[in-house]
DNA sequence: ATGAAAGCGCTAACAA
DNA sequence: TTGTTAGCGCTTTCAT
């Protein structure tokens, strides 16, 4: 029934060759005669020869496979970074496995230790909010397999990121916050476990001082990321004694939170309270008002992140490869939630 | 450096048996001595051995891994149905390979000879929205690896299928809209190449029929998927001479769009146009009002369309298989666009 | 310019 | 109960 696979072996057969000639024909290796090396090229297109990269991964004791574990990858975020490393994967030949940790630390721990029996060429990840514990990327390194963070870095390990600079990011939309004339920021992060969330946070305090605004450690809440406390520390925010004219939030989601607790309690965003957001996810325009939001190069930050494992993967005793660190820029989109100056058409 | 792999080779030697010895001590074949046994089990546990997966794919002519192929990650659908697929192929030992077709007929069928070249063990796609011709996926049932259609099926090859009844769901949706009082129910649909848009398209006309209503050519509008087409779509359908005073979307996404157009046209919702969306996205709830949608079980699609195919995959002479169609069940969640009854909040 | 042989790590006949 | 051998498909010395 099926047809017998196309092999060095049979093409030699055919041909009466060796299998090592037809080896060398394939990969024009420079001491085949031109005459061999024709005919065997033009069988192997006849009979739609492909080499069989399983015999491949095994003679290089390596997959021809980047593993990515990512906390989601329905997150705009990580769906853009996805196939921003896919595109520059598949053209260097490699496919890519991905792996949701769903924000568990016990699950990215698992999804480590099985692409490694896996054998995989690399790794690309994002931490989840749990992670404060990093044994299993120090078996990575140690294995010698290159490891490229994104986004959610880890500071303990030294290897290639790729990331925004976070405290900037903040920084710049508190400073936006307090020019439209909020007197009182507040900051509603991720899980204090969360290293860029607490950057944020540093961000967002530098940018008060730094404009002579009072620190007040009650407008700092944390939350997780579903959907149950995203509500809470939103309730949690607007129901304060003195509650904030401003919230800047570590995500989207968590921003549209407070906007909806905002709705139950009356309030006029950003008449009575403005919001930002972080990553710029589509819903931002879907919403009314729309959603200031920043917004960062998601899918370039995938295909940099990609670019640096390979280099890593390709580099030799003669040409090592040290770890980089690439700082992209985010950028801050101003929409309705912020927009103080102008009334909003169905405000 | 680096230390040495464990493997079956070192076992044997430090224990001073043969190779095979060692294979069938540690797959805890039935005639092997119980002292050697135990002796083998010891020392792999102690060494960390593991077994090498990619000598085992050469073996077995096959990788472990399954190959996904979706339009894009980022919708909610598919983002959950792939943790259903990972949940039940991790379990089984198997890792998945997602590739996105981003909706292009040439980059699904790159996607599939990619992956049939990497010798995966299974497919499991849904079709991109430009799928027309069916040939590669011949070639995957001609290679005798096993298929399997989720949510945007192939009706032209005969294989395993998870989906939901598009009909009897649209059915149902236009239904709940002429239940609430409209009397010119539009459906705006994705492009006409997608076979369960269309089946859509049939159930809503059904249901037109049966409540007697008017079936009116120009309230189908078919358009694509970005930002920019749905608008256009959702603008064309409002901007009718006789426009509609409700809306059947194939996608939240489109239903959103006509929810902003009507607000461009200063147009009630639900008062003056109700609206119904598929898939019911996270930001149904986020909006004002909230939008009601038909919700799918997409994390059990991906579950059970990963059971079937690893039963396929398991299947041998002696018990083979037959493809399977499960049909799952969604359901229609009605929320504020489409409530007439009781004004909303913020109306 | 070509071929023979070894080996990547494993399993599975076949022997003993 | 254990060992020997062959082989999965390929690359890479080493011969010729």
């Amino acid at each position: 029934m099926e047809k017998a696979e196309v092999t060095l072996k049979s093409l030699a057969k055919e041909l009466g060759l060796s299998i090592s000639t037809v080896s060398r024909a394939l990969r024009n290796h420079p001491d085949v005669n031109t005459e061999t090396k024709k005919k065997v090229m033009e069988l192997a297109t006849d009979l739609d020869y492909e080499p069989n990269i399983l015999a491949l991964n095994l003679l290089k004791k390596r997959a021809n496979t980047i593993g990515v574990i990512v906390p989601y990858i329905g997150y705009h975020l990580y769906a853009r970074a996805i196939s921003g490393i896919e595109n520059v994967a598949n053209k260097a030949g490699y496919n890519i496995i991905i792996c949701q940790s769903n924000e568990s630390f016990g699950s990215e721990a698992q999804d480590v230790k099985d692409l490694i029996s896996g054998r995989v060429a690399g790794f690309i990840i994002s931490l989840s909010s749990e992670t404060e514990e990093f044994s299993h990327f120090k078996k990575i390194i140690q294995k010698g397999t290159p490891l490229v963070f994104f986004n959610r870095e880890c500071e303990e390990i030294d290897t290639s990121k790729v990331v925004i600079d976070n405290y900037e990011a903040a920084y710049e939309a508190t400073e936006h916050l307090i020019s439209v004339g909020c007197k009182r920021v507040a900051y509603l992060g991720g899980p204090d476990t969360v290293q860029i969330s607490n950057k944020r946070l540093e961000g967002y305090k530098a940018a008060l001082k730094k404009n002579g605004q009072e620190i007040d450690e009650s407008l700092f809440v944390h939350c997780g990321f579903s959907r149950e406390e995203t509500m809470t520390g939103a309730r949690k925010m607007l129901f304060h004694t003195n509650p904030p004219d401003a919230v800047l939030a570590y995500s989207d989601q968590m921003a549209i939170s407070m906007m909806l607790v905002a709705k139950e309690r009356g309030l006029q965003i950003p008449q009575e309270l403005c919001v930002i957001g972080f990553n710029n996810e589509p819903v931002c325009e879907l919403i009314e008002p729309a959603l200031t939001s920043i917004s960062q190069p998601s899918f370039q930050m995938g295909e940099i992140a990609a670019q640096r494992l390979l280099e890593q993967i390709n580099a030799s005793e003669e040409s090592p490869f040290d770890p980089q660190k690439d700082v992209l820029k985010s950028k801050l989109i101003i929409r309705g939630s912020t927009n103080r100056h102008k009334k909003t058409p169905s405000g």
